[in-house]
DNA sequence: GGGGTCAGGTATATCGTTCTACCTCCGGTA
DNA sequence: TACCGGAGGTAGAACGATATACCTGACCCC
């Protein structure tokens, strides 16, 4: 009694022996409703739950997840792409008291493999969350040799033979986003568009550039100048200013940006070499970040169910841990376009 | 063997008894080199390292720290204070092999007490991170009630009778930035600031209120109009409307606001209300997000040590659970002004 | 009345560590 | 020779829960 209260407590409390009380919180039944009542009255009293350690040690089950995010603090703060999905978790998450266990690494080589084993070995975590798939994902075969339980939010990499050992969240319909970007930018007339990719290493960057590339296609429209940059705001000045350099073929009256950081960054480089955003320029984002609303003119941008892409991800991990349990996935929605003011009608030739 | 390898497993590869494994892995000595070295060839063979929840379980150390946001998903995602801080938090936290137990709960009344609750009664951490203190802050309250160690990120409420039982990180100097702001703008002729405070329960939100009316009379300045809003970028709209509008006395020239958030949504405000920034107005944020370097014009700013903040708060932690330790807390810097281009010479009157 | 059944419990092994107490050599000393 | 001390270990009791196996009446039925 000196220190927190144990299991034992409540059992005296109630008069009633330490299995009884077992029995009763946790509704196995072959207990008496009026036993039962002063069992829970007794564990109210004494402000009693079970120890999550205690449990874990029995069961093997923490009752926790794991979730490693590996980029500097800046990007991570620019982007907040893990903290919504974040948020989408905890959703799911809260209500079956289990707990997030995060790991914000560097991007020291081997920091992220360090955190993902001690994850596994230190028994801290009953499954993971990935994110942000990476081409050749060393993870996958990581995980799979801890033995741990993952679960991958987004696109995974289905070619080259590294087929995902993990569950994958939405299927089809991706592509909606940025056709309906395109087809938008089409209609007001643009016929020439550059794209600003991210990193190549990571599946989602490819996967968006690959559909741009094959809208354009679909419309019948030329291949279009793509850069590949970083995803951070001095990347975007320096893509904008090898789109817009005076150059062979003729400038690009609109811009896609692989996220909303770099698209507002690219607005404001443009603005800076001359030209007025949509007037002369149309730029597009991706995310759909809160940013988006605040900046001037306002983005137009490509907006994801992250919230939703996260709770499905505990879900999913939930079916991987006990296949018996009946997983309802919530419903996604697919990427689509929110048109503000950073598009307009293609300046005149 | 089938699943996963324990300290027995060890203490049969390397030929000893358990309790020998456990000594050298914890250096308690009295085991000779050649023994020792054994053991920790048959850990790393077998890829072994000690179970957190047996740990845990055995030792009322669990070796993992709590953190509990209150907040909805669309404001952790506009404003990175959370993330950077956490990135801080286990920069400390990963050299010993600490984790971070994350709670995003959502406003609702009452969730977050039952975050907390569960943190302390289900023993998951030894101690939790608090921020963004209230005036009359519940949790600490509470966290004494629960036993749970606590550490403060931030000002604390010292008046009122409302004694902080926590470490709180910095001390002095916290006014400097917006000391330093407004002696910028003085110097650059405005003689009529405004104010757009966050809301005025949060500590810190009163304090740097004060901070900006103090350093006002410091400069012999009349005391300004301060609007009371809510650190969103909507409710920056509307502050900014009240503060322009058309009323008794001139308008403001420049306006201070809480966070970059509502800084970035009020430049916009002021554009579409006619002003241009910095020519008819001057605009300073509070945070020095990587948002404010993206923006056009980029944003003048106060910019807080969070990483650092984040990082003395898990010494200061530490220093609670054990005091033996000696707390060697790093340097802080006090917040300091960011001279960007949102703030220029007042206009002539 | 003896035995079977069932509801309503209790006793106890177990999970993977740590840690205290103890054991066993072996060399040195009186 | 008897004893001591220390180095280098080992055995086993916690830690706080869960789950299996078992116990004990009460009641019913033939």
């Amino acid at each position: 009694m000196a220190g927190k209260p144990t299991i034992a407590d409540v059992a005296r409390l109630a008069g009633v022996s330490v299995s009884a009380v077992s029995k009763v919180v946790n509704g196995r039944g072959g207990i008496s409703a009026a036993t039962a009542e002063r069992v829970l009255a007794a564990a109210a009293k004494l402000d009693w739950s079970p120890s999550a350690t205690a449990v874990a040690l029995r069961g093997a089950r923490t009752r926790a997840v794991g979730m490693v995010a590996a980029r500097s603090a800046d990007l991570l703060a620019a982007d907040p792409h893990f903290t919504v999905l974040i948020s989408g978790i905890e959703r799911e998450l809260a209500p079956v008291d289990y707990g997030l266990l995060l790991h914000v690494v560097g991007e020291e080589p081997g920091a992220e493999e360090r955190a993902y084993r001690r994850l596994a070995q230190e028994r801290r975590v009953d499954g993971v969350i990935l994110t942000e798939s990476r081409i050749g994902d060393p993870r996958f075969a990581l995980l799979r040799r801890l033995r741990l339980p993952a679960v991958l939010v987004g696109v995974p990499w289905h070619e080259e033979g590294g087929e995902a050992p993990v569950v994958s969240v939405r299927a089809g319909e991706q592509e909606a986003g940025i056709r309906q970007a395109v087809d938008h930018l089409c209609a007001l007339g643009h016929r020439r568009l550059g794209y600003v990719s991210g990193p190549e290493d990571r599946v989602h960057s490819v996967f968006r550039r690959r559909v741009f590339e094959s809208a354009l296609a679909a419309r019948g429209l030329a291949p279009a100048p793509v850069v590949v940059s970083d995803f951070t705001a001095q990347g975007a000045v320096a893509a904008m200013e090898r789109l817009l350099a005076p150059g062979p073929g003729a400038r690009p009256t609109a811009v896609l940006f692989a996220n909303d950081t770099m698209a507002v960054a690219g607005m404001n480089a443009a603005r800076r070499l001359g030209l007025e955003v949509p007037r002369d320029l149309s730029v597009v984002g991706y995310d759909d970040l809160p940013l988006g609303e605040l900046v001037y003119p306002r983005l137009t941008t490509i907006g994801q169910d992250l919230v939703r892409l996260g709770r499905a991800a505990v879900t999913a991990l939930f079916g991987l841990l006990d296949p018996e349990r009946p997983a309802r996935a919530p419903e996604i929605r697919p990427p689509r376009l929110v048109v503000r003011e950073s598009t307009g009608p293609a300046p005149a030739p």
